[in-house]
DNA sequence: AGCGAGGCAGCACAGATGTGCTAAAAAGGC
DNA sequence: GCCTTTTTAGCACATCTGTGCTGCCTCGCT
């Protein structure tokens, strides 16, 4: 009764294939028969699983999330919060392929979102969900944040949070400039002053 | 002799018109006939200007990079290396509607330069003189700087400017949740913090 | 006044795009 | 083995896109 490969399954291999098409053409370039092209099926195929091109995207750039989000909460428990904090954050990080792609498709998605509301709610949950992450992290990184005014917590969780999609867009962009090594070490120094301050 | 409107005016005018739709509609909306549109010409004046559709996507980019330095080059001089710091890098973020158009339009042309080349160009360069302002800034900002390892230095610069990027894109994606005060605020927390370490 | 060149509009055309419709093929239950 | 449901292919159609081509209209010069 299980099929070999369920629905569910082929529209998250259908949407890798968005990733590579959309790593090599843009998302202006994800046509609903580029897409089909890249997945190895006809485009009829393709509206069986995702009606609309609007379904396919959005569901594209909610996987990137997803995926993320998977890796997180995967991750063994650390006690020390610096080393916590960069492990967590790495993951957000164009660190390897993997991530590079999926930096980069969300980036791609993002402009997109300033024009299309159906991405704009996927991105905004998305980022919330980020900034969550920071706030705890900033938490347990700063000594007494219990007794500190809500807005310094607030100010620190800000700049963390800007330093990593900052790191991740520049690294997205421009992996020639930034070595996984130097990000890990910009990453790092803002964590130690973040402890130490 | 001197036309009423000379040909890189016009240019200009037909880029901001190109702006109004981006932010609109998106890049993929800034088609030939949308942009003539909101300009108010026919297509084929436009095409008297702009001889391909990429000449005029490139040129539009490159005027949000010449505005921005322009800005820049025109500030007053400043003694106080923080303050200099914060009315730089000021005209580098979405603080007002002009800048905000400028960071969208910059952010959508961003994702199209993981395709186009020519695009790529424009911003490479343009990045390329953002980071040597942040270096200028973080050398002036930094006690011993002419001391200190220049591995040190460079971590300075790349964390402010991925700060700085960070920022800019936060606040154009979400100018709901990013005040101009709170962005200055951050910013200023964070050259503060180079200055005292 | 006449003329030549540049600025502009309109139309045309080939290609691509999203999506609907119809039928064939495959799969699965009895 | 047959029949129903799901999955896939193929085609069509209206729309939109970039760009070439042709002609008009309006300046500026002599």
């Amino acid at each position: 009764m299980p099929k070999v490969v369920d629905h569910a399954e082929r529209r998250s291999q259908i949407a890798e294939a968005v990733w590579r098409v959309v790593r090599r053409d843009g998302v202006e370039g994800a046509t609903v028969r580029a897409v089909a092209a890249e997945a190895g099926w006809s485009p009829s195929a393709l509206r069986h699983y995702f009606v609309t091109q609007d379904e396919l995207l959005t569901f594209t750039m909610s996987l990137v999330a997803d995926r993320a989000r998977a890796r997180i909460e995967a991750l063994p428990a650390v006690a020390d919060p610096v080393r916590r904090a960069e492990r967590v954050l790495s993951e957000l990080l164009p660190l390897d392929d993997e991530r590079r792609t999926e930096n980069a498709v969300w980036i791609a998605f993002n402009a997109r979102a300033l024009v299309d509301p159906s991405i704009r709610a996927v991105r905004d949950s998305t980022y919330d969900a980020i900034r969550a992450v920071c706030h705890g992290l900033v938490v347990d990184l700063v000594p007494g944040a219990g007794s500190l005014p809500r807005a310094d917590v607030d100010l620190l969780v800000r700049e963390l949070n800007a330093l990593l999609d900052g790191l991740a867009v520049h690294a997205a962009l421009r992996p020639e400039l930034w070595s996984p090594r130097q990000l890990r070490q910009v990453l790092r120094h803002h964590l130690d002053g973040i402890r130490d301050r």
